[in-house]
Formats: structure tokens, C-alpha cells, sequence
RNA sequence: GGAGAGGUGGCCGAGAGGCUGAAGGCAACCGCCUGCUAAGCGGUUGUAGGGGUAAUACUCUACCGAGGGUUCGAAUCCCUCCCUCUCCGCCA
């Protein structure tokens, strides 16, 4: 959510940005909805100070009993017209929220500008994209060869795009939710475990909803979602609090199933372990001072990075570019590793720094000292990192011309010693 | 899920239709006082929104868990919902 006296004042820039991002919002309307919200507070308040005034006239006369009939009936009639404007008021105060949160973040002016993601520039790539194998296979023809993804088996139990991993594929993704979070723990995060279904207020507050509805589970009876990643227990963690200014940065991480419909994707780029409805990630989300917050998202990027250096995965960092930027970031970085399989780059980390966007949808607050203000806190995340895609990536990148596995080599403790995967 | 008890300012806690944004206490801050500390005395201290201003000042409105209702007037009465605690049930 933006500032609305931002949104008055500086109109053109807020108009920019939404151009920027390719979103199609009706600014004009907006402000003219907020206009008239305005008249109708004004004359609510008039009203109501007469009444107030008036209440304390009869409160008055009735103690020194004189009689008030004519006030009482005087104000019978404001009351009724309070009564009135009100409901004009919260229609249009309703009107006003709702187009509010459709309003998406601007764009931090160091973003480029452009339209999808053929624009967006890399940043920098760390190491060398290649592989022994002359001919590479896929990930999952890799992994139901060595029986550890059964994707069959995923399919009967729910659907399309779930997968079951087995044996040493469930023990791979165990040994890196631990990696990650010991790395992190490290990089001094505080571990959370969190709940895995959010309500509409929280997943408001992160900006999931209302634009994504869509694309989340709900369970109707609760009117409770699964979550899409942790960001959304965590950040929703410090919901409607004021935070004290000393303990910022505050940064945790947490482990967590992300459930998402992916409603409209199809085709392309679904195969295996690219793009399924549950995967696991972990995630860190840091919550800073204003003026911290960009130096906060490049530590955030090289703490999300530092995990891939330690699995010696190939990877490279992209900026998006204005159109590319999802709706609540003001600024974010994907990483990429290169799957030589599948011959393509994938996302296996988005960092972003979102401002105030979130803080104010969540109402997270810090003061800068004791007795000050309390001003909304800047809120970042990154993934650190998803696990369908690392694990696609570490098949298809170490797989041996015998058809075995190399588990890279920070993770062979965590896999009970073993240094291959194999059949 | 059932039965009870609650939810009031930074915290504790009163108030049970009318000068109550809210007594009292604690805490914090600013004075004064005391040789230092402690004590004591006086004062200040919520949030959000509107108007106003260069910014203050000033001013209005709302807020006693949330939302409705009754009333000229609601923290106080009525309804619905949420949350916390205790007991029972159910599941682990």
C-alpha cells in the first residue's frame, strides 16, 4: 500500500511507477473517489461537533432542570443526518480501500525500465555453467531412474504437479532444508517455525490478496489459505506491532511447504520439478530501518547466494526490470542456476525489498527512539532457497557418465555420509 | 464442539447512560529540592484521520477487542463475531 498523501501530491510519480510495472489502475478515478471521501469526512465531523456540542447543552440544562425539548428535537434531526452521511462515508471509505490495494509499489528509481523478462539485466554469475556428461539427461528421467522421484505416485495421491520423492530423494530434500537453515541460523537469522495456513488479513498484508486469489488454496470453511511461501507467517509474525529502534535489523528465517495453484500456467516450463503446486523453500525476511533497507537487500542477496557457493552450484544474479516486478516490490533480484539438463536458467531465489509497501498493509512499526513516532519499517525477503529447483539443478549438474549422482560435498553430512546418489 | 470467566491508555487497574480521552497507581521525560544516591514536590507523556501552516501553533473527528443496534447522548444497555483463560468432550 502506498502513502495516500503521497498518492496526492506526488501523482506523477506514483503514475510512473504504475506505468513502469505495466499494471493497469485507474489513477485518475482514484483520486477522485478520495476527493469526494474527503467532502463527506468533513461534513460528517461538522455534524458531529454540533452534536457533541449540543450533547453537552442538554447534559447541562438537565442538571439545573431546565427543560431541552427543543435541542432534543433539534438534534433528532442531525442525528439522523450523521446517520445519513455515514453510510454515503463508509461506501465510499470501502470503495477507496479496496481500489487502494490494487495500487501496486513503485518502482525504486535505480530499476530498470522495461517490459518482461527479456530485459532484465544480469547482475553478475559465479562460476562455470557446464557439465561432464556429453549428453545430459532431464532431472526427472535422473531421478526415476535412481528411484528417488516418482512422479506417478504424486499424481495418484493428488494430482498434476505434485511429485513424491522417495528413499534418498526424500533424504536429499530433508538434508537441504537443514543446510539452508544452519547456513542461515549462522548468518543470524532467527529460525522460526511458523504455521503453513494464513488468514485474509495477513495474506492482505504481504500482498498476496486480494490480486492473487486466485492462484491460493482456501480453505472455504475457515476462510484460511495455504500459504504461497513463508514470507507470508513471517512477516505477518511483527502484524500491527511498533518495534523498538535498536532491535532492527530483525531477521528471521523459517522453513515451509508453499502451496500454489499456478492457475493459467500450462505448457511450457512444467515438466519435472520445474513448476509444481507444493514445493519446499526456505526463506529469510528482514525487517529494517528505512534508510537501511537497500544495503539490507544486497547482504540479503549475498546470504541467499552464499548458500549456492556452498553447494557449488553455477548460478548467476538478474535484476527484473520495471515490467517484471512483481505487484509489492519496489526492487528485486532472481538468482538463477543453470540446469544443463533442461538447458535452462532457473529461478531458485527472488530477494526483494518491498519499503514501506507491506509495513503499511501489515501496520509494522518502529520508533526511532524512545517516545518518537512510529514509523513504518522497510520489509525484505528472499528465498534461501526453493528446493524443486536446486534439486533439479544438483541431478542434472553433478550426474556422473555412469548414471550416478555427486552430493556436493557440505551436504554429505547432512546425507549421512553418502558422497553418490545412485540406483 | 459444549459450559463458564474475561478483553479499558506503555503496563496495572477503576468506571455500570451525560463536561470521561477516560480516576488512581506504575513507568518514562522535564523542572524544583536535597552534599551524593534514595525519597519528596510540581508538570508533561496515546493512536489515527480531516482542516489549517513553509513548518509549528491551532482546531475538529474517531478510537475502552471488532462490527452493528437502541438513544438527543454509549467504555457503560442490546445483538453478532474475534481473541485469551479455566473446565468438559473429541483428536493426536
Amino acid at each position: 500500500m502506498l502513502d495516500r498523501k503521497l498518492i496526492r501530491k506526488d501523482t506523477d510519480r506514483v503514475r510512473r511507477g504504475i506505468e513502469s510495472k505495466r499494471v493497469d489502475f485507474d489513477l485518475d478515478g482514484f483520486l477522485a473517489m478520495d476527493a469526494a471521501m474527503r467532502n463527506l469526512i468533513q461534513e460528517s465531523e461538522k455534524l458531529k461537533a454540533e452534536k457533541n456540542e449540543a450533547s453537552l447543552e442538554v447534559s447541562r440544562l438537565k442538571k439545573e432542570k431546565q427543560d431541552a425539548s427543543d435541542i432534543l428535537a433539534r438534534m433528532k434531526k442531525t442525528s439522523e443526518r450523521i446517520k445519513e452521511v455515514d453510510v454515503e462515508l463508509k461506501t465510499a471509505v470501502e470503495r477507496l480501500e479496496a481500489a487502494e490495494l490494487s495500487i501496486p509499489n513503485i518502482p525504486h528509481e535505480s530499476v530498470p525500465v522495461g517490459k518482461g523478462p527479456q530485459d532484465n539485466p544480469v547482475v553478475s554469475t559465479w562460476g562455470d555453467p557446464g557439465t561432464g556428461v556429453a549428453k545430459p539427461l532431464f532431472h526427472w528421467e535422473i531421478g526415476e531412474k535412481l528411484g528417488i522421484l516418482d512422479m506417478a505416485a504424486g499424481a495418484a495421491v493428488t494430482g498434476r504437479g505434485f511429485v513424491v520423492l522417495r528413499g534418498d530423494g526424500a533424504l536429499l530434500s530433508r538434508a537441504l532444508v537443514n543446510l539452508f537453515l544452519d547456513i542461515h541460523r549462522r548468518q543470524g537469522y532467527e529460525e522460526l517455525a511458523v504455521p503453513y495456513v494464513a488468514n485474509r488479513d495477513s495474506m492482505t498484508g504481504t500482498g498476496q490478496l486480494p490480486k492473487m486469489e486466485d492462484d491460493m488454496y482456501h480453505c472455504v470453511k475457515d476462510d484460511l489459505f495455504l500459504v504461497p511461501t513463508a514470507e507470508v507467517p513471517i512477516t505477518n509474525v511483527y502484524k500491527d506491532s511498533v518495534l523498538e529502534g535498536e532491535a532492527l535489523p530483525i531477521k528471521c528465517t523459517a522453513y515451509s511447504p508453499c502451496f500454489r495453484r499456478e492457475a493459467g500456467s500450462y505448457g511450457q516450463d512444467t515438466r519435472g520439478l520445474i513448476r509444481v503446486h507444493q514445493f519446499d523453500k526456505v526463506e529469510m525476511v528482514k525487517f529494517t530501518r528505512p534508510d537501511d533497507s537497500y544495503g539490507e537487500l544486497e547482504t540479503l542477496l549475498g546470504d541467499a547466494c552464499e548458500v549456492l557457493r556452498i553447494l557449488e552450484i553455477p548460478h548467476r544474479v538478474i535484476e527484473l526490470c520495471s515490467g517484471d516486478l512483481s505487484f509489492s516490490a519496489a526492487k528485486c533480484y532472481d538468482i538463477e542456476t543453470w540446469s544443463p539438463g533442461v538447458e535452462k536458467w532457473l529461478e531458485v531465489s527472488s530477494c526483494s525489498n518491498f519499503e514501506d509497501f507491506q509495513a503499511r498493509r501489515a501496520r509494522i512499526r518502529f520508533r526511532r527512539e524512545k517516545g518518537g513516532k512510529p514509523e513504518f519499517v522497510h520489509t525484505l525477503n528472499g528465498s534461501g532457497l526453493a528446493l524443486p529447483r536446486v534439486i533439479a539443478t544438483i541431478l542434472e549438474l553433478n550426474q556422473t557418465p555412469t548414471g550416478k549422482v555427486r552430493v556436493p560435498k557440505a551436504l554429505v553430512p547432512y546425507m549421512g555420509g553418502r558422497e553418490y546418489l545412485e540406483a
